[in-house]
DNA sequence: GTGAAAGCGCTAACAT
DNA sequence: ATGTTAGCGCTTTCAC
């Protein structure tokens, strides 16, 4: 019943272990007819190699870790089925965890996964994190690491990142094309890249178009719960904002229900716009217009790369950092733009 | 800069390897200030215990395999989450594959799973599998295995599933006792036993309510693609449709778009309501009555199950099944229902 | 209280 | 073309 070794069908067949592992393995030295003796006790009694074993002799298991901040999350699953399509093609075992946004936690799925021996680790960090020792270590540990999304600044290593810069400032140019002047940006902790790097494309945009940057335009909401306290706060403003260029599509979602229940017209009054066109954009009421992040592309490609890395087949010495594009989807929550619609 | 081995301490030391081996583990044997010395090398030199060494000697891998149609699903993320904060905290590593819902794949999986040595399989089955050998094998390889939600009944094993007559059952007869007569079951392939499990409980609360069952309002509608398609041809019915229990929440949200384009007032003239109680039914316009699966809630008595079963805690013999109650819960997408808003 | 030796399943260097 | 031996890192008899 349990499972058959090496040593089984050696003894069974009268053979030395090694020959029966060349066998297996098509060494050129073992004759044709041994070959096929043993490969067809091995299938006949379901020979399986023990990974354990190999992985102990090389002291190299084929497993990649990967640390998201939460699995509960559209854009993050979207990665995690590109990274598995890639990780599972080449062969490659994935330990997948999360940090659930908390720093503790994050720390905690690190040593874990330094435990298991994993040959490599795929991280988009917490919200909270604001040490490094933990991706320090991983590094001390000769354990290849990358980052994706939520890059971190601190350590100096590989990073794919999505191109929010261009997205952010594709999306307020249309936002401003469409006729809004009074653009909210509703952003995340300055601590993340992501957030600043829109920032900036935002702010750009503005600027191109010669409008004045307000702060009181510009706030931290991030989270459904966040979204139901500021959103009110600043449709009471004077001017009242004529759009929410929003961090992600959960709290764009919530902006809409929220104007609307606040007697705002979505989008004549107040257009929305949200980031990562995820099936929720298709959803709400108008649909929303949103800026595709490419989950899954971003998967595969931070995968593609730490492979690589692992199997020394990047020839690129120094740290590589890769840009996944992203794309503006207009749907219903914005205004039309005449004529230039087809230009992104 | 590799990791430092037991038996790296002992020669440091002046040590035996097993003297080693024992001081790290407290045997009772090895002198107290034996053992603070090796602890202290250890810690000093960052030692890390070898997992792979480990589970070769015992033939035991603390890892345990999950199968999901999707990854990029919101109750099975849910799920996922709950299975890995138990695994987690009872010290077992997780491995996560997608089926894709493809028979093929999840044949694959379970092959990758197998070959990984996993102690224990957790399977949502896809809804193209029709065989299961590959099932039987991994009972035949003496690994635990165990079926949730998506379960297969062909397969005589422990299973933990949604109390899915129960939850439909309610929410019909919530939809009937709000007025509606024509109420339209939108459900899966037959083969799937959640479906039919929540068929029935739509039929029986139609019985009991002596609502005659019409074929016409029962269709297979559990994709986005087929809601576009199936719904339409409904709403065109006579008598037309006033409700529609669908048998996830993308459906539904997807439904009440389709209503209301088509010019019906929901939910006046037509109820919706989903399957999950997904965040998505909060932003739905209107917000989308849901029954609620209680996802993590799920994945944590799966994975407790399972472990017990591994580490044989569990004391009854044959196969266990448990039930995870739901909840419905009402939004707006549904008529109210007067004075007993509160009975469920 | 500590050490020597064997073995988990496999492979590779070194025989023959 | 095949067998012998040693060893990956660890634990566990069995000795002393």
């Amino acid at each position: 019943m349990a499972q058959i070794t090496l040593k089984d069908i050696a003894k069974a067949l009268n053979l030395s272990p090694s020959t029966v592992s060349r066998a297996m393995r098509d060494h050129p030295a073992i004759s044709k007819k041994t070959r096929k003796i043993v490969k067809d006790y091995a299938e006949a009694h379901k020979y399986k190699p023990n990974r354990l074993a190999l992985q102990l002799r090389t002291n190299k298991n084929n497993t990649i870790g990967v640390i998201v901040p939460e699995i509960v999350h559209y854009f993050f699953s979207t990665v995690l089925d590109g990274i598995q399509q890639e990780t599972e093609s080449e062969g490659y075992n994935l330990l997948i965890s999360h940090s659930n946004e908390d720093y503790e936690r994050e720390v905690k799925c690190v040593e874990t996964l330094l435990d298991a021996r994993v040959c490599g680790i795929l991280v988009s960090q917490s919200k909270t994190t604001v040490k490094y020792d933990h991706f320090q270590e991983i590094l001390d540990n000769n354990v290849h690491l990358l980052f994706f999304d939520r890059i971190c600044t601190g350590i100096n290593t590989d990073k794919v990142v999505v191109d929010d810069y261009a997205g952010a400032f594709t999306a307020v140019e249309y936002l401003i094309e469409s006729g809004c002047r009074n653009i909210a940006f509703l952003g995340s902790v300055p601590s993340m890249p992501i957030s600043n790097n829109r920032r900036m494309g935002y702010e750009d945009a503005l600027r191109k178009h010669k409008i004045a940057i307000d702060k009181k335009l510009i706030e931290v909401c991030d989270t459904v719960e966040l979204a139901k306290k500021v959103i009110p706060e600043m449709l009471k403003l004077d001017p009242v904002p004529d759009a929410f260029f929003c961090i992600n599509d959960e709290v764009a979602a919530y902006c809409i229900q929220i104007a609307k229940s606040l007697g705002f017209m979505v989008p004549e009054e107040v257009s929305v716009c949200g980031f990562t066109n995820s099936y929720i954009t298709e959803v709400t009421y108008p649909r929303l217009t949103s800026v595709d992040q490419y989950g899954v592309e971003m998967g595969k490609v931070a995968a593609r790369l730490l492979i690589n890395r692992i199997e020394g087949r990047e020839k690129k010495e120094g740290v590589v950092s890769r840009v996944i594009k992203t794309e503006l989807v207009v749907k219903e929550s914005t205004k039309p733009v005449q004529s230039i619609a087809q230009r992104y």
